[in-house]
Formats: structure tokens, C-alpha cells, sequence
DNA sequence: CGGGATATTGAGTTAGTTCAACACAGGTGG
DNA sequence: CCACCTGTGTTGAACTAACTCAATATCCCG
């Protein structure tokens, strides 16, 4: 049932909307009959893919939507001698390609970073679903929203934190918006992250990123051994990133 | 008719929506006639702020949406010690206070930056938006969605590219924006910004940015005398910034 | 004329960079 | 089973882009 091609994406049998594990997070809200049953008209396909797959590309043109179901990824642009910034990291709930109708082609790209599972949705009924839907239409505008708060609060990091505090607040953000969709522990976090992934989101270069992280290990305020972190001294961190406790929140659109 | 508040912000009679300057520009989408009666309704109050008002103000709690509909004002966000970051820059057509609803208070400021006229929309007639007017509720996730693009761009420059690369970058995006807008001419544009709001814009030290912008007109790649700034070698500019040119389109919501 | 905001420039410091070497793990093929 | 490779992490050393501090210039405004 189940086919996997060379360039990491596979296409499977759904999984019906109103069975969708997502859906049961606290932190979603509650659809109607009708808007399910829309729902489940509107996800065309699911979509499998592999670490390191490209589900959407900078410059080109996808005919889709996503929702991430499973997984982690992450969305990035580049210059053209090949320096990256990763502009977001996407988990479960989150919402990919929308800033695709808005210009002719994706402006970024979207890379997995954990095997991933994704709901796929035609861009062309997405008119429909304003007409016939308006919740779904303003759910889809607070997801835009949500996207650009998340990039802001990003840019701060980058444009005046230090590299310690950038650290500090990734760590907090990333373990925050786990927390809410219960795929971590209280202090524990599972991070499918390298640490070129960790100075590519931060703006930083490789050796320094390890030498920041090094010293956070060794003042306790944490400990990353594998892809486990363990956040030892969370008061500290917070007040070190000048965290301020607004991420987490997820919504539809599943 | 209108009345100045010692806060810089003040009301004054509506313009009506049928005759509103940016409906002109070729840019705009046009309405149709039941969407203009629409936007007439929504659209509740005009607000005047001088250079320096606050228009919105993180932390709190704004009932209000905005339209720019003249005058330059930025968004931007402060740390506890103050240290401040520009997130973009906001232009006639540009929807303001979107990020609100989403979370409940708003996450970051927008300050006027010459005097500024907005169109005043109370937030609680976005659902009768969204039902009644599918296509606008799809303009409207269609401007979240641009803006994210823009602070994504933003971001790769503040993340990955070089303080002359950020300059360079910044100035072609504006020109390119302003150009749409016929805000300025081929080559020239009038930028109501001092060298602190470039600074704190590109992540960089006001001492910092003032001898990079020197070095770049020394090379002969720009002026910038006053408020006025001309692109003397827009492809040099272009190659050094490694720019696109994906701005400039808006869309309404007037 | 004086005061506040902005711009400019020099001098010294530092946070972050690049280069380079090495350690370690997992995976493959002989 | 070992030899080898590739991706990842760690650390030291040298360098530099960007920073802070400080002084001065300029302009506008009351």
C-alpha cells in the first residue's frame, strides 16, 4: 500500500480526519460535523517522507498544502553561495506552503527532519473552503498569523540576543511548543537537530554554537547528549533569553 | 473636524472607500461593487498619528485592525533592556494588528514614523468578514501571508548576510516597494528614516551602520543626503545584496 | 543663543569567525 | 572481523567584523 521513491516521498492510504490523532490535543480546537466532514474532503492524499526530503523547494511551484501530522521539519531560504537560515521549525499542526499563492513560487523551502507524515490539500479548493467554511478561513489566517509571530519573535533573537541567549531561547521556544503537544517531558526534550541546524536557525557559525552550548553545559543551565535535552535550570534560562512564554499554541487546520 | 490628542493620535472624518487613493494604484486588486459597500461598513473610523505615535503597543490589547492608508510606520519588538528590533517596515496598503487575534495581546509595536492616516476596522466584524465575504477573508490570509514572506526575507539578511549585504538588501526592498506604490522615482526615494532605525532594522550598532553606509557611497554605489537616498549602481547593489526581487506586490484590504 | 537629536570619525575591545586537528559513532564492503 | 569512510561533535589558535566608548560636527527648533 505503501510505495517509497527514491527522492524520500511516499504516498499511503489516509488516515480519516475524524480518527486524526492531532485532534485530540488539548490545545485544538473543536470542529463541527460539517467542517469534519469538509475536512475530510479537502485532504486529498497523506504524504510520507524521509529525513533530509525536500517537501517543498525555494523557487518552485507546489500544487499543495500541508499539514504536518508526524514529524519535525523545517522551513529555510538561501543565499546563492549556499549560506542558509532556517526561518522556522515545524512540528505536528503546523501548517506549510501558504505563502505559496501569494507569489507566483515558494519563496523558501521546507526540508524533513525526522521521518514525517503529511496531510496533503489541492491549493485550488482552498477557495472553496473560504466560501463554504469561514472558520476555516479565519483559522487559516491565524495560522498565517501564528507563522508570523513565531518568525518575528525569531528575528528579534537574531538581531539583538547574544549567542548564549539565542540558545537559550530556541531551546525554551522548541521545548514550549513540545509541551503543549505532549511529545516531551517536563524538563526532558527529544531534538532531532544537529548543531549546523542549531547555528543555521541562529545565525551563528558551526565552532561557535558548540562553544556556546559547551559553556551552557558546563554553567548547569543544561545537558544535550545525543538528541536529548535536558532543560536543568529553567528559571535561569528564561531569565537569560528574557523569555517571555507566548509560543505553544497550536490550532486546526487538520 | 479633527482633533489632535497630545498621544499623536487623532479622528477625522472617513474618506469614503470609493474614492480611496490606493484603490487607484495598479497594483491593488479591484473590488466589486458589493465588496466596496462592504468595506464601507467595515471599515469604522480614520486615525491620524504624528511621527512617533504609538499605533499599537506590545502587550496590550488592541480592538482594532488597521489599514495604512499613507505615511511610513514600522513594527518592532524590545527586550527587557531595550535593545530593539526592527521587524519590518509598514507602507500605504499594509494591513496592521492581524497578530492580535491570534494571541490575545498584541506581540509586538508599530510605531508611526512621518505622520500617518489609518482605516480603522473593529476587530469583532472580521467573523462577518469571513462569512459574508469569502474573498476578502482570502485577501486577508493572502497579506499574512506576505508578510511573513517579507520578515522571512528579513531574517535570511539579518541571519546569514554581511552589514553591507543588509544595506543593500534593505534599500533595493524599499525602493522596490515604494516603486509599486509610485512613492518615489526611478532611481531616488525618500526614506523618513534615521540611521538608528537602520541600525536597529539590520541587527547592527548605530557606529557600525554609519561607516558601512559611508563605505558604500564612497565606492559610488549609492547617496544618501537628508531623507533622500539615490541608487546610483542598482546592479552592483543587487549582486552585493544577492537580491531577488520578490517584493513589492500588495493586495488590499483598503 | 542653547539644547536635543542626528551624523561622522577615530581608537580600542570583543563576540563571533575561519582554519585546522582530532575524537567518536555508525555503516559498508572486503 | 577489520579497514575505511562519512557525518557529527569538540577544542585550540589566529583573525576580523562588528561593538563600545568618546569626541566633534551639524542641524533644527524654541
Amino acid at each position: 500500500m505503501t510505495r517509497r521513491a527514491k527522492n524520500g516521498l511516499s504516498k499511503s492510504g489516509n488516515v480519516p480526519c475524524a480518527r486524526c490523532p492531532l485532534r485530540k490535543k488539548a490545545v485544538m480546537r473543536p470542529f463541527t460535523a460539517r467542517e469534519l466532514e469538509f475536512v475530510e474532503w479537502f485532504k486529498t492524499a497523506e504524504l510520507v517522507a524521509d529525513p533530509g526530503a525536500n517537501i517543498l523547494l525555494e523557487g518552485h511551484n507546489s500544487p499543495h498544502l500541508f499539514t504536518l501530522l508526524e514529524g519535525w521539519a523545517f522551513r529555510y531560504k538561501t543565499l546563492p553561495d549556499a549560506r542558509r537560515q532556517i526561518l522556522s521549525f515545524a512540528l505536528p499542526g503546523d501548517f506549510l506552503g501558504l505563502q505559496g499563492p501569494a507569489l507566483k513560487e515558494m519563496q523558501h523551502s521546507v526540508e524533513a527532519l525526522t521521518q514525517v507524515k503529511l496531510c496533503v490539500f489541492p491549493r485550488e479548493r482552498l477557495l472553496h473552503l473560504y466560501q463554504k467554511h469561514p472558520e476555516l478561513g479565519h483559522d487559516i489566517a491565524w495560522l498565517a498569523a501564528r507563522g508570523e509571530h513565531m518568525v518575528d519573535e525569531h528575528l528579534l533573537s537574531v538581531g539583538r540576543r547574544t549567542a548564549a541567549e539565542r540558545i537559550g531561547y530556541l531551546l525554551l521556544h522548541l521545548h514550549s511548543r513540545c509541551r503543549v503537544l505532549d511529545l516531551c517531558g517536563h524538563r526532558q526534550l527529544k531534538l532531532p537537530l544537529t548543531q549546523q541546524h542549531v547555528a543555521d536557525a541562529l545565525g551563528l557559525s558551526l565552532v561557535h554554537t558548540n562553544k556556546t552550548l559547551r559553556r551552557l553545559v558546563r554553567q548547569g543551565l543544561l545537558t544535550w547528549s545525543g538528541d536529548t535535552v535536558e532543560l536543568r535550570n529553567e528559571k535561569a534560562l528564561r531569565e537569560l533569553a528574557g523569555y517571555d512564554e507566548t509560543d505553544g499554541a497550536v490550532r486546526p487546520l487538520i
